[in-house]
DNA sequence: AAAACATATATGGAAAACCGAATATGCAAA
DNA sequence: TTTGCATATTCGGTTTTCCATATATGTTTT
């Protein structure tokens, strides 16, 4: 029942491969791909922004954001309190490229988010880089 | 139990509106994003050829066939006993753009069928448009 | 050390996707 | 009209995905 394993940590951490299929898929729900143009767009967010932005419950925003992360296509920085979210910067050129048209193209996908996000009180200290 | 409807052409057609999580849901099958690919750079097969192109059944290619077709990235044009699928014309530009990316950075998705289609016999007559 | 907060994960059940096998449809040739 | 071929769809079952609830982990504050 309780966990007698003793390294906690290789829990099938499957850092996958940003094979095509593996980030189609990443980007084949509304929220996730949501998320991550406006991820792209406010350069880092942290899952109390995205959970105010997309006003649904923060563990659906964790998994996602999991997905998101297993699949290569955002990194994480522990910054205090915050775990910060941003696009992997080490993307394969054409995964950079495909995010740039689809955000070009469909910027109604974060308009609202956006809105909410500027919204938000008592949001983390600004991240100044 | 037998089918008493009277219109069964008007079963759930969903041209789909070609929505970004609609599109990369339609790729986010190996299947799928390889036939894709394969029927843009032969800009046209039937399913008999794609059918032996990945050596999958003929129901699994006409699944995932609609599916693409619902999506609104292909378009089909019965020629004779064929039914021939193709890209669709009227794709939005950064949808295009986006198949232009994949395309050019995943040319191993296609290698493999593409050689099996090549060495298929019986083949339909070329497609002379 | 305890309380409070941000984030992550485990669990179980519902919904959806997928598949093979069988069957249906539509066209064409005999 | 019958036969045959290409394609589509249905059916039953399995696997996958998704969500909500509950719980666990790690950090900061007190």
């Amino acid at each position: 029942m309780n966990r007698d394993v003793i390294h906690p940590q290789e829990t099938e951490l499957k850092l996958e491969d940003c094979s095509p299929v593996t980030v189609f898929k990443a980007l084949s729900d509304e929220l996730r791909l949501a998320a991550l143009l406006l991820i792209r767009r406010q350069k880092e967010l942290c899952v109390c922004e995205l959970t105010e932005a997309f006003d649904v419950s923060q563990p659906k925003v964790s998994r996602h954001l999991a997905i998101l992360r297993d699949a290569g296509l955002v990194e994480t920085e522990r910054r205090g309190q915050w775990i910060y979210y941003s696009v992997n910067p080490q993307l394969p050129d054409w995964v950079t490229r495909v995010l740039d048209e689809t955000a070009e193209s469909n910027k109604a996908l974060i308009d609202a988010p956006m809105a909410k996000l500027q919204a938000m009180v008592d949001r983390p200290v600004v991240q100044c880089p």
